[in-house]
DNA sequence: CCCTAAAAAGATATATATTGTCTTTTTTGT
DNA sequence: ACAAAAAAGACAATATATATCTTTTTAGGG
């Protein structure tokens, strides 16, 4: 339960690697996709859906490709992941509250808020700087 | 993303209505389909998972039915969503880590292992006695 | 102006998971 | 023996995930 996609996985490395070069030139779409290992045409859809909401730009044509649309410290992994797999919804109740007062009122549903509220701050609170960045030798 | 499915719904309906009946009789699986507004064929093989790891007890043959396994206050809403819905992952590379090595060490590995942790939290805070409580007016 | 590189867009395909239903079997009390 | 009830198993429709392939648009360079 309560899975990421594989959608949402090649997202995060695709983006995660862009956010790790160099911020003054483009990137091929086919050298991302190779260097995190997802198929390219996947990795497509992805950056377009990253490219219209400002999370990339992109660049057609010769020449083109992809640069990240903000400083990477600027970008939260809550918006990456919810750029491709949409918003943080551990229950339907939590989005249309109309379905929650089936019965008078629901004692779940305050609990549910909590969820999606702390797997929010949790990714909220990563930048893709961070992510980026060499780990140290541990 | 990260969302229940119906069968998780269902089955939190199914067992906060048991957990707000009296303990000494067993209720029958339609009754509690009806109540719950929840298809009773569904909900029968929810109350079999149940019943395998004995959240609830099942008793067969004429004047048969459930129970809970145990107390109210000794059942977490996370006893109930993993039963059905399996553990709480929100990522493969938590219960894999094999996946996550994939380029040395992933920074993303410990956010999911925060999260998961956040998720399981909250859910274990809760217990069948709180979430079938009367609510109070507010 | 043409050619090529590259992303964008759209159509299609397959696999898997979700959300059930229906039938048969087993158990149990009367 | 009968009836009530859960258990078990087979099946089916739909939705979602996971892609792939083709065509179109855009842009640069000669």
């Amino acid at each position: 339960m309560m899975e990421l996609t594989r959608k949402g996985e090649y997202a995060i490395r695709g983006i995660v690697y862009l956010a790790g070069r160099p911020t003054d030139k483009v990137c091929l779409l086919n050298d991302i996709a190779t260097a995190v290992d997802v198929p390219s045409t996947f990795l497509a859809k992805i950056f377009q859906q990253f490219s219209k909401i400002g999370l990339v730009k992109s660049f057609r044509g010769t020449g083109g490709g992809f640069m990240l649309g903000r400083a990477p410290e600027n970008i939260t992994l809550l918006e990456v992941v919810e750029a491709v797999e949409g918003p943080i919804v551990p229950n339907r109740c939590v989005v249309n509250p109309s379905d929650c007062d089936r019965s008078g009122y629901c004692n779940v549903h305050p609990v549910w808020k909590r969820v999606q509220d702390e797997v929010c701050k949790a990714l909220a609170g990563v930048t893709l700087k961070e992510l980026a960045a060499e780990h140290k030798a541990k």
